[in-house]
DNA sequence: CGATCACTTGATAATCCTCAATCCTTGTGG
DNA sequence: CCACAAGGATTGAGGATTATCAAGTGATCG
């Protein structure tokens, strides 16, 4: 375990993209006060399906993927978080255990907010509060858009709108480190087969692979192919 | 277009079991005096995809689809809401337009509340507030709980979940009157793998048919084969 | 430099969709 | 009250899509 200071609030990389930049310097002392952060390595599991929640997670460093487990022990990814991007939420306030694990993609710092501190903000900062509730609405749109996608539109068009979505996550770093097994997660295919639709991609010259990581050069012939099947 | 006098709230038969049920006698006066209330004849639109939402739709009686356009026009339904139920939240909260439509399965009752009431009632009253996020919260964990189904169950396994949730919305009737065709977008599949399925199960004496209605008469088998491909 | 992990490819098979034809139910107008 | 129209339910055949299984190759790391 590596030596590390437990960073501040105050001057995490990512505050400005973050729903802690609705809170007074009062409250965002306090929150860095009561919180406790972590490194987690690549791989390594940050909270589990079916587990309690104690707090909630805020990415301060690092991408996690956030999936559930489905049939025969395939793995849905049900969204990628960055850095700002707060974890475990619905449990919380939903008052119930995770009902999907949280997995780093790479070495990330991870605060734990407690919950009884996130409960505290929510109930004095109105702005957070509304905050919260947008970020809530956002993830049933994109929940709800996934679920329609995969029912009915074919692997291909959802591979085609997952490098889409996945090229402005990934916008600074120019490529998409995703393991092939992953992106099959997150569109709901099985490996073998986003390799195949993945290798089409790169022979109709939409994307170019570097060693495994996928860079997006033709997004409206992506688009195109995503919008076919609509 | 019969007439018809408007209801109040305080007399509706869905009050108790209605998120209203946190708000004090004032406040639900105010939104009575406030709110403009529709019959709806079976398929009639409530709502469309697309559309700006002025205002969130209250079921009084009846039951109405929640449903988007997938690819090649087919129809995933999101939802059935009951008696009791709000339409339209999301987009009103999210500020933006609707992602999906609304359509009465049936003959039903529906109140408007304008906007500026609803957000008012919001801002006014806690409980209100906090049982809106944790609607919210419900809406997250059922999408991304169907997400992963599709994804990775099979029909026969979505299907024998659906009539076990449908049989618990549908509880006051003890059947489930939804179309082949309706019941085939809830899961995700189309209509005449939806009706192979429902004859599987009939034959496997799992449910009844009487006419078009389904009544689950062995819930513990039909959980058995949904629970087959976890 | 072996070993592990990720990626790739091919053959095969299961699942599910599409299309087309037909039947049944329900409601409606004469 | 009956005939007919319309919409829903059903069935079968055929084919497309996607998963599975097996057998590799290439990259990365201690």
């Amino acid at each position: 375990m590596v030596k590390f200071t437990q960073p501040r609030c105050e001057q995490c990389g990512s505050k400005d993209n973050c729903l802690f930049n609705t809170c007074t310097k009062d409250e965002l002392q306090e929150i860095s006060d009561s919180k406790s952060c972590n490194i987690y390595k690549k791989g390594q599991v940050v909270f589990q399906e079916g587990s309690l929640p104690l707090g909630i997670f805020c990415l301060s460093k690092g991408m996690v993927k956030v999936a559930k487990l489905g049939s025969s022990g395939k793995e849905q990814i049900l969204r990628i978080a960055k850095s700002g991007d707060f974890l475990g939420y619905r449990s919380l306030i939903g008052e119930s255990r995770y009902r999907a694990s949280a997995i780093a993609l790479e070495d990330t710092i991870i605060c734990l907010i407690p919950k009884a501190e996130f409960l505290e903000l929510m109930r004095k900062n109105a702005m957070f509060y509304n905050g919260m509730m947008k970020v809530l609405c956002d993830v049933i749109e994109s929940a709800e858009n996934k679920l329609t996608d995969i029912a009915y539109k074919p692997v291909r068009g959802r591979i085609a709108e997952a490098l889409i979505l996945l090229d402005k996550a990934f916008d600074d770093r120019e490529q998409i480190t995703l393991t092939r097994e992953d992106l099959a997660g997150f569109v709901g295919t099985v490996k073998e087969t986003a390799i195949r639709v993945v290798s089409e991609f790169k022979h109709e010259k939409l994307i170019e692979i570097d060693k495994r990581s996928i860079k997006v050069i033709n997004p409206e012939g992506l688009m195109r192919i995503s919008n076919l099947y609509d």
